[in-house]
DNA sequence: GGAACATTTCGGCCGCGAACGAAGCATGAT
DNA sequence: ATCATGCTTCGTTCGCGGCCGAAATGTTCC
């Protein structure tokens, strides 16, 4: 065997994503909300005391993060990373259609709209990078991309100020794999406020008990009016 | 539970990397050559037979590609996105340093120059990427990145041809979060090509059993005069 | 203070899956 | 043909870890 530091430790990060419960929970974790652990139990499907058992357990490996509040406890995902990690690791997931799984209504919902750690995905994400990129308002180069200065007065319009952060901190521009889409969405800073400002707007919000978003009449207009984005498609072929 | 596509096949894949053989084997491949199942056999540490059994699961879930050759077979990563997600998590892995692992004399080579997958990583890889940003060859918006027109001539001389491939296939300017240094390095057709050319001059070499690499004295010299670099401190405190 | 709720700890059960060796197939060498 | 090598299949063993329910701890509300 040759390099024991990654080995082990890459195995034991892998192996605690790598059990159904703790997936159904770190997934839920994915929007970046902070969840009670009861709320948890629920979405990994099994008791309370088991559940306790899986949270210590991340929590122990610095994958999600504890904040007592009351009587609760609220568990969220400890850093970008992990959610960075969780989402390639859904990327490949959903690469092998070996066996294809059946596509139920809650899937088609997640692929049209959903928030990935705290930024938009699914058909809507693809649809706003794509008509940033169109605009020259974002440059990916590929699948990296920056923001130009017609992009920042645009974006500063829409009501979103993005400070002029450099190396530290937090990525301004990133991109993002999308499982669904194969394609890259925004995530980063730029990313997270798009997705904010849409929730405040009031043209999204979130699907009962699930990451899929409902894009609301209002969203559907300014989307139309101000990303020259018509709603992602109401069923798709795939 | 909300999500039963992700949920399940999510946990399947992390499930498969949480192995410890399983994990040293996918570890041996992040180099991105094609090793034989015997090879893999030693880096996992346990049996052909069970070896065989492991690559049988990989394979079968897409994380690895097989090609026979002659009585040899040949197991490489299946794509750059497998790659992805094993580094990403490496990333996560080396965060939490609860009880911190003692540094063995390996790590430090690793830590120094390695491949990932087909680019550098290390210092080695960020003192690259920190250079090229530098004279504005390539331009990292944060942790994204394109090449600029000066960037592509530089690049021509040392030897790298870049075509202006946009959308489709391989993303030309990528990052990669580095797990030692916790700073992002060249990935993408850059990254690649970079670390292929310095392998066709000379500069670097394997380190037997090891992704780590080591800088030939031709390298030293070849770095310091046409990037500044100069070679990454040869122990650093950490 | 007592009741209701939220979460963790404990003890015990049970099944999955990793491991090995021996035997079975290939392919290549002599 | 015969043997060697590389890899897989089979049958078995065995231990780790997930699961639950009951009871303990903690917190808020009235």
């Amino acid at each position: 065997m040759t390099t024991m530091v990654s080995g082990t430790t890459l195995a034991e990060i892998a192996a605690l994503i790598g059990d159904v419960a703790r997936a159904n929970i770190l997934s839920a974790l994915m929007d970046g909300r902070a969840l009670t652990a009861s709320e948890l139990a629920w979405h990994g499907g099994v008791s309370a005391s088991t559940t306790s058992g899986h949270l210590a357990k991340l929590a122990d490996a610095n994958l999600v993060a504890m904040a007592r509040q009351g009587r609760h406890r609220y568990y969220r995902l400890a850093s970008p990373e992990v959610a960075q990690a969780i989402e390639a690791l859904m990327a490949v997931a959903s690469f092998g259609p070996k066996r294809h799984r059946p596509v139920g209504p809650k899937d088609e919902a997640l692929r049209r709209a959903r928030t990935c750690y705290d930024h938009l995905a699914g058909r809507l994400g693809i649809a706003l990078a794509d008509t940033l990129t169109e605009r020259r308002y974002i440059v990916l180069s590929d699948s990296a991309g920056a923001v130009t200065d017609e992009g920042r007065r645009f974006l500063c319009d829409f009501g979103i100020e993005l400070e002029h952060g450099n190396g530290h901190g937090r990525a301004l521009c990133r991109t993002c794999l999308d499982w669904s889409e194969r394609r890259p969405h925004l995530a980063g800073r730029l990313g997270a406020a798009l997705c904010s400002r849409m929730f405040e707007l009031g043209w999204v919000e979130r699907i009962k008990d699930s990451r899929a978003l409902a894009i609301t009449s209002q969203g559907r207009q300014g989307l139309a009016q101000t990303f020259g984005v018509t709603e992602p498609s109401q069923a798709s072929g795939d």
